[in-house]
DNA sequence: CGACTTTGACCGGCGC
DNA sequence: GCGCCGGTCAAAGTCG
C-alpha cells in the first residue's frame, strides 16, 4: 500500500545509470563508497576502491566484460567452513530481465544461512504453474523502499532457490552499520530478533526449516576471510551491506578484491560471515524472512550466473 | 500488543 | 469474451 507511490517511482528508473545516479543522489555525500572530491585523504586502499566505484557508477560494465572478468579472475573457492561452494560462471541463456530486476540463484551450502541484509516482509505466496515449489513475495520493510524479491526454489535442482529482485534499496541495511550514530538521515528502524519459530511451510521458510547443521548459530562463527586486512574492511563497509540487488552489481563490478582474497566464493553467505566477523550482535540482527543459505550465485540481468 | 506470516480472494495481463 | 496465471491485498492467526 504505502509503497505504491514508491513502486512506480521505482518503475520510472529503468536503467542502472539512472538507479545509481538516484542513488548517489539521495546518499549525497554519505554515500560510503561515493568520495566527493576535496581535500579528504583517503588511504590508498580504499581510495582505488572508490576509484573503482565512482568509474564503474558511471558506466555499467556490459555483460561481456563481467563475463570476462569472472572467467580471468574466477577462482575455484571453498567457503570458510570448509564446505567446498564452487564458484563458476556459466551463461544461462535466459530471458533478458528489465534493468531493475534481476535473478540470483542461490545454491544451498552446509554452513547455513545467509540473507542480504535487509529486511523483508512476506506479503504473498503462490504456487507456479509446473512447479512443485510454491513462490514467495516479499517487499522491503522499509516504508520509504520500494524495493521487493520473488523467492522460489528451483524445479530443476533442489538445492538452488531462485530470486528476483525487483526495485532498488533507498537506503542501507541497517544491520551492517558500524557503530554509526543516531541521526544518520534515514533511520530504518532497529531489527528485531529473528523469528526462530517461523511455521513457514513453503519457499524461503521452507529451506530455512530443513535441519541443516549450522545455521545461525554456527554462521555466528564464522570468519570472513582473515578480517582485519584491507579486502575485508573494504568489503566490510560495502558490499554486504546491501542487499544482494547492492551486492552483486557491486561484486560484477568490482570483482578482483572480493574474489581474490577473503570474499572466496561463499558468496552471499558471506554477508553472515562477515556480520558475525564484525559484531557478534549482527546475528541477531538478521532478517527473519530470508531465503537462507546460500553458498552460489547467479545474476542475470542479461544472463549473467555464478554457480 | 506489535510485528510478522499465512492464505484465500481479488485484480490485471495475456493467450486462445 | 473467457479462462488461466501471476502478483498483490488484507483479514486472521501466530509469536515473542
Amino acid at each position: 500500500m504505502e509503497c505504491r507511490t514508491a513502486a512506480h517511482e521505482a518503475e520510472a528508473i529503468t536503467t542502472w545509470f539512472d538507479d545509481e545516479l538516484i542513488v548517489r543522489q539521495l546518499l549525497d555525500n554519505d554515500f560510503p563508497f561515493y568520495s566527493p572530491p576535496g581535500p579528504n585523504p583517503i588511504p590508498a586502499e580504499e581510495l582505488a576502491t572508490t576509484q573503482i566505484m565512482q568509474s564503474t557508477l558511471r558506466s555499467p560494465p556490459t555483460v561481456q566484460e563481467i563475463q570476462a572478468q569472472w572467467m580471468n579472475q574466477q577462482p575455484e573457492s571453498v567457503s570458510d567452513s570448509g564446505v567446498n561452494c564452487r564458484v563458476s560462471l556459466r551463461e544461462r541463456g535466459i530471458n533478458r530481465i528489465d534493468s531493475n530486476k534481476y535473478t540470483v540463484k542461490l545454491k544451498w551450502c552446509e554452513n547455513g544461512m545467509a540473507d542480504d541484509g535487509y529486511k523483508w516482509r512476506k506479503y504473498g505466496q503462490k504456487s507456479i504453474k509446473n512447479s512443485p515449489y510454491p513462490r514467495s513475495y516479499y517487499k522491503c520493510t522499509n516504508p520509504r523502499c520500494s524495493a521487493k524479491k520473488q523467492v522460489e526454489r528451483s524445479r530443476d535442482e533442489e538445492d538452488i532457490i531462485i530470486i528476483t529482485y525487483e526495485g532498488l534499496h533507498l537506503h542501507f541495511a541497517y544491520p551492517f552499520f558500524p557503530a554509526i550514530p543516531d541521526g544518520g538521515g534515514d533511520n530504518p528502524p532497529t531489527p528485531k530478533r529473528p523469528r526462530t519459530t517461523s511455521p513457514g511451510t513453503e519457499s524461503g521458510e521452507r529451506f530455512r526449516e530443513e535441519p541443516r547443521p549450522g545455521t545461525e548459530s554456527a554462521s555466528s562463527v564464522l570468519t570472513y576471510g582473515n578480517g582485519g586486512d584491507s579486502d575485508g574492511l573494504f568489503f566490510m563497509n560495502a558490499a554486504p551491506q546491501g542487499l544482494l540487488e547492492d551486492l552483486v552489481p557491486f561484486v560484477v563490478r568490482n570483482p578482483a578484491p572480493l574474489l581474490s582474497s577473503s570474499y572466496a566464493g561463499d558468496g552471499v553467505s558471506n554477508n553472515n560471515s562477515l556480520c558475525s566477523n564484525s559484531s557478534s550482535s549482527c546475528s541477531s540482527h538478521r532478517s527473519s524472512s530470508v531465503t537462507s543459505s546460500p553458498s552460489c550465485f547467479s545474476w542475470s540481468p542479461e544472463s549473467l550466473s555464478f554457480l
